[in-house]
DNA sequence: AATGAATGAGAGTTCATTCAT
DNA sequence: CATGAATGAACTCTCATTCAT
């Protein structure tokens, strides 16, 4: 029966990550000190260093929690999606920029850490990626580029995305992902959205 | 009349920023003390602090060396350009990514600059980027799409490029710039052309 | 009626004290923090000090529990030796010594504590031993030296057995304590006399 | 001109260094943080950190001053003694024990680092006096020992008197060496003084 | 013009100890 | 009996900045 006082275990941990994130997100990275973070966790330095043995680990709780999150919410999605090339990359596109929206804080704080501390994570996200534009160009759906370099950009924009939202709330959600896609499937070459160009209308010159 | 011994007060401060880029690029902006670039310069602490009031200075004149040079270097590139916002639109696209090819760590040092103090100094770069999207629209030769968020977008693209450069060797800077180049211009929904760039006429299909 | 599971009071103690010998034997008391003395003995922090009221008492525990025994199995040999100031001290050393290599972990433990904590313990140790020092003076048998500082020196050069065991399993033990015991017995003017040992009669020459 | 307040660099060393060994020697090495050491040399932690990489190197640097003043000391009295093995040792241990009378709290200063840090530097005495008594075993000069564990034996003697000495100021300078003096050479099996034996008299019975 | 020296603020980390359960 | 959680004090170390020369 767990007390407003002594948190379980998982949850004072989730407060810390939270509580790290906020200040990130909020006050930049210089400003995340172990004390300024347990401050916004309305802790001590001593009790967060109590549940990670040090900065680092709490940093790497802060991008695993995002990127555990992040795959499962993206995997769901796009194996929904027809067995395509075109449908998976848009699939994952759209996903990837719903998630973004839906964890602005978690997302730019993770950023700015991997910056910080050269963490090289992201890469992890670049031979899949590949692996689908090569697809598509083998398909011969997308256009004709270099795939790892492409493969750079679409993760260089998606991210770009995270810190372009929060400045922008005039944009509602919807709109925001949709722009993005949109943007995403011409840089690859490949028209944004067919079934729509069939029947409605054409979204380009 | 220069001492040979003592360099010029504008010799030192280039010295001091020359030194800052090596060590931000090389060994990334946490290594960056005063003490290290003042080592890496060749001279002490305190010659840094006297030719520069703060550290802050001292980025902020890397910064601005960096921002200076480029506007110049593309400024004279866009302006030999045909007046035509295709054209106007592409040389700048060639002459940002030439640029960064020829100033990798500078570009390089600058981003984590601004990444880890929060500057918004790149902001300044939106306005008139965005000004000649919406002229490209308005003429009907680029896609539709959110001129501001597209703005971001391409910022977003050509920096990323300046990340992607130094650990791709194996492509020839031309061959970098191209790439850049038709991605930034599917991006917008300006297809390359490879016609119209021979016979310098219609930009657009 | 002691329960399988839960350890009677003076079993825990007793883990607790092993526990800290073998850490600080094996990596030096630097390395001797509660949790890693808890860890060793197979409990926690808490329960540590559920049984020591802090820290100094455990100290204090490993000294004691290791001067009673060592009083004891002295003691015992001592009276057992004829009495005579020569066959005394020389059951002293003898006895001493082999205290030492059949608990090294111990002594070395507790060598390591009164070092570092200043515990003053061991002085405790030299009343008894000048006025064996200066009994055997007065019947003649020992050399001229000053007692206090005899005493003192006797105690350094044990204690320096201690350190100087682990250090060299070459040597067997009894090698080990007839060395030491020989050295000593040169120190105080007592040659060791071995036709007297064989003929129990006349201790010096 | 070194003016008070900004003493030269090596003169704020030696400060730190003496400063050292006072918290050392009167307070133990527990009580030796670096705030406590700056502030006994009327300077802040963080000149201590300007003059000394870190701490291990401060401590090095008060071990070291000892080892090279020790060893010019003692070497000078040695060399100028006969050259034979009972000659130089009874300099050995004459000059060693008149370097601690002059350097207590230095000495004792150091068996504590040395001891706390785990620091094997004592260990370089070993083999010179090692060689030394072979040397006079062979001239069957010196009694029967295991050389190595004499070696050890007489380091422990001469650095327990260090710890000895500063508790008895009743007993005078010279009367701590002969005493001292006198307990070695009888442990070693040689003789106190053997022109006092053949002019004066018999120090054994 | 240049710099060695000094310093204080603040960082991450360790640890003995307290306490509620 | 036992312990996980929490905490604060103290520690070493980094660093931008000031200042006298």
């Amino acid at each position: 029966m767990p007390n407003p006082v002594t948190r379980t275990r998982q949850a004072r941990r989730d407060d810390l990550i939270a509580a790290t994130i906020r200040v990130i997100f909020r006050d930049g990275i210089q400003a995340a000190s172990l004390e300024r973070i347990a401050a916004e966790a309305g802790t001590s330095k001593g009790t967060a260093l109590y549940h990670f043995a040090n900065k680092e680990e709490l940093y790497e709780s802060v991008m695993n929690s995002l990127f555990e999150a992040g795959q499962v919410y993206m995997a769901e999605r796009i194996l929904a999606a027809p067995d395509t090339p075109r449908s998976r990359i848009e699939a994952y596109f759209e996903s990837n920029l719903r998630f973004i929206v839906e964890h602005v804080e978690h997302v730019v704080a993770t950023q700015r850490i991997v910056q910080n501390t050269g963490a090289i994570e992201l890469d992890g996200a670049i031979p899949p990626l590949r692996a689908m534009l090569e697809a598509g160009q083998q398909d011969g759906n997308f256009g004709r580029f270099d795939a790892d370099y492409m493969a750079h950009a679409i993760r260089a924009l998606i991210d770009a995305a995270a810190y372009y939202r929060p400045d922008h709330p005039e944009m509602d959600d919807q709109q925001f992902i949709d722009e993005g896609v949109g943007l995403l499937l011409r840089t690859i070459g490949a028209s944004p959205n067919p079934e729509a160009m069939a029947s409605a209308g054409t979204d380009e010159a």
